[in-house]
DNA sequence: AACTTTACTGAAAATGATTTTCAATATTAA
DNA sequence: TTAATATTGAAAATCATTTTCAGTAAAGTT
């Protein structure tokens, strides 16, 4: 799925919901699924103030909540509490690597993983819904 | 390590680093440590007022960071942001089943787990330094 | 194109969790 | 007992996020 496509998307679910469409979204969904990394309401908010200085902070987070919930968006929280936000590749749930060094996020998923965490859970009575898995580490770059 | 031989531990700890041993700490450090769930700092503090009700929140924040820094307390924060304190059973890492109906917490370890984390990162260039694993579902209980 | 309804916006205020400030007090070592 | 200094609680400050609100803009309808 292509941003012109997501970005008509969006605009489905926001007439679905009787929302509207303004030109403060355009610039913030434009310019985060321009990105293809993760990003702070923080670093949008001062990146969209570039070009159109006239967003509030806001709109900016009011914005992201709506993408969440259309399903275009993920919010992970870090383990400092940080909080990011990443499109959100439908479907394939995935995982993160973190540099400890450099903040660097690479993602990578692992079906083995998912399911020895199924059997853990099992083992213990769960049945699983989700989960969450960060790796924390130095990357090759940091390490030398 | 029992509570006592705990409480010693965190007694040299501040002796160690110049810091006084006052009645707030040890009522804050004992009801922490004869509690063996996740608590919160409100928690803490609440069950705290009903014996000692002139201890004030800060302190209580302050304790537990320094439980932290002495290492004999972890910081979790789970998925939706929630900041909760755990003893810290020295060495062992575990990780968590949380159930997303009760909130119960189940702690578990899997050194399988461990090791194939261990080999993620090394494929993508990562020295692994720690991780953080959390599994939601619904516990036996809840299912019913 | 004008009208109507209702959502949207930015700024400021409010919130909630946590941290800091500060003057008074308590602990510790000498 | 004294002197030095860490600690305390209450209130204020901070930080990220959410809400409020009055004015504005979008979208459907005439």
């Amino acid at each position: 799925m292509n941003n012109v496509n997501i970005i008509e998307s969006f605009k489905r679910y926001l007439k679905k919901r009787g929302l509207k469409w303004t030109w403060q979204r355009e610039a913030i969904v434009s310019l985060f699924f321009a990105k293809d990394v993760h990003v702070s309401t923080e670093e949008l908010y001062y990146e969209i103030r570039k070009e159109s200085p006239k967003v509030g902070y806001s709109t900016v987070y009011r914005t992201l909540r709506l993408l969440v919930e259309a399903g275009l968006a993920l919010e992970s929280r870090f383990g400092d509490g940080v909080v990011l936000f990443e499109q959100s590749h439908k479907g394939k749930h995935h995982d993160h690597l973190i540099c400890l060094k450099c903040g660097k996020i690479i993602e990578f998923e692992n079906s083995k993983i998912e399911e020895m965490q199924k059997e853990i859970a099992a083992a213990k009575g769960f049945q699983m819904e989700s989960h969450k898995l960060e790796i924390y580490g130095y990357c090759r770059e940091c390490r030398e």
